[in-house]
RNA sequence: GCGGAUGUAGCUCAGGGGUUAGAGCGCCUCACUGUGGCUGAGGAGGUCGUGGGUUCGAGACCCAUCUUCCGCCCCA
């Protein structure tokens, strides 16, 4: 084969496209409960507005970019990430109105250069909400319960919810502190690379998973003792709402996310369907980022979900479906192949979908096309029909058989429906 | 970026130096010229990922490269 799909991408054909086009849907409907308004953004931006809002040093912005010089000179860089491109829109456009809560969700492609494996690449899918312009604990588990309910309205149920607070800036460094002298003596005996990741950032000592880091940090202090009244405050209401409205979830203090912007609280949904990589959506509170960017103070909170981890769950869960079609119009006889078709094109604009042989087909044969179409119905029309004015109407899963009379048939089978 | 696997028919996989490369499923034809699913009999479909090399002979062995997958890193 000459061409295949590039390194880390993948094509979605018409069986997956089905299960997709059903998560997109539920996803709207969702945030649509909530008064959350679309926005797509480019599927580029300028280079800087990554550098400046995921961190110098995060891994995003030192070896997962898709950056480019255009011909006009310019470093472009292919959409590494959903917040920062949403929040520029919101602001480039006066969103926020006098600081008014602005709340945007979106779907997009989203591109890193990283190692594939099963459930991450290198051009992925999103959806995500921003909530932009409360400080609230109210935002942050709205925020949290949209996705999961989402999750639930999809069948993904058998999800955690784990959440922590990474306080402000004085919490986050002098726990720094106490991290790397807790760990000090462990840090000695670390190869050069991962001892400079973990002095970069300490907090990230928390999730290793070598077993002598694991085994050093299990005595280690928690960021949660260091939080700040405000953050403490803050994270005591979140988990107190949470709680009131039955969103099952752990405190994970070793939670730390990748992107540099993040502030207080921090959450992701994990499934266990997914081996290495197993998040599904993982978000939290940005205070910063619009600041950042040139705007004004404005606090916010939100989400990235995986969409096609979420795809890769729902297989495993086995609640993929197929492209069927409503009514599979057969001709019995030569001579009423253009009334088959006349017939085809009035049920299609009843809003009957509805599909005929075109290749001469025997009845036989055109039989056997329905039922591998997954049919509801075989509309047969012969020269009887022709003669009596009622077609026949063979459900296929039954079996059951009617006549039907031609001007009938599309609220007829579109009942299957009701 | 590091370590380890993998690639043979549309799909899932067998074959591990010796004529014309196999199976199941799917597809096509026929039994079956007004009725699909079941059955039986036929058939089509392969540059064995790609490029080099070793050999009288390579799908198999060697090297390179690409893909996918597992773990690490990291994330959605």
């Amino acid at each position: 084969m000459k061409y295949q799909a590039p390194r880390g991408t993948h094509d979605i054909l018409p069986n997956e496209a089905v299960v997709w086009r059903d998560l997109e849907g539920y996803f709207r409907h969702v945030v649509g409960l909530y008064g959350y308004g679309e926005v797509r953004t480019p599927a580029f931006e300028d280079t800087e507005l990554f550098k400046r809002t995921s961190g110098e040093t995060s891994d995003i912005v030192t070896k997962q970019m898709y950056e480019f010089t255009d011909k006009g000179g310019r470093s472009i860089t292919l959409k590494a990430e959903g917040t920062a491109p949403a929040v520029r829109a919101y602001l480039e456009h006066g969103l926020g109105g006098q600081g008014q809560t602005t709340r945007l969700w979106y779907q997009t492609p989203v591109f890193r250069y990283e190692r594939p494996q099963k459930g991450r690449y290198r051009q992925h899918h999103q959806f995500g909400i921003e909530c932009l312009g409360s400080a609230s604990p109210q935002a942050d588990a709205e925020v949290i319960e949209v996705a999961y309910r989402f999750l639930n309205m999809i069948g993904i149920s058998d999800v955690k919810v784990s959440v922590n607070s990474i306080g402000r800036e004085a919490t986050r460094s002098s726990y720094r502190q106490a991290v790397l002298s807790h760990a000090a003596g462990y840090l000695a005996d670390l190869e050069a690379d991962e001892r400079a990741r973990a002095e970069k950032n300490p907090l990230r000592l928390l999730d290793s998973k070598d077993p002598k880091a694991i085994e050093v940090m299990k005595a280690a202090p928690s960021i949660l003792d260091y939080l700040e009244d405000e953050s403490r405050m803050r994270f005591d209401t979140l988990c107190g709402i949470l709680a009131d409205i039955d969103i099952p979830f752990e405190v994970r203090p070793e939670i730390v996310r990748g992107l540099d912007y993040y502030t207080d609280t921090v959450f992701e949904v994990l499934s266990d369907q997914l081996g290495a990589q197993s998040a599904l959506c993982g978000g939290g509170r940005y205070d910063g980022l619009v600041r950042a960017l040139g705007g004004p103070d404005t606090p916010a909170v939100g989400f990235g979900m995986g969409i096609e981890r979420l795809a890769l769950v729902l297989e495993s869960l086995r609640f993929n479906s197929g492209e069927s079609i409503q009514a599979y119009v057969v001709a019995a006889t030569e001579s009423a192949r253009s009334e088959v078709s006349r017939i085809c094109r009035l049920l299609r604009s009843k809003d009957v979908s509805a599909q005929c042989d075109v290749d001469g087909k025997d009845l036989r044969r055109q039989m056997k096309q329905a039922d591998a179409m997954k049919a509801e119905a075989a509309v047969i029309i012969g020269d009887d029909e022709l003669a009596s004015g009622n077609a026949t109407v063979r459900y296929l899963e039954s079996g059951d058989q009617r006549a039907v009379p031609f001007s009938e048939l599309a609220s007829h089978i579109g009942r299957l429906y009701d």
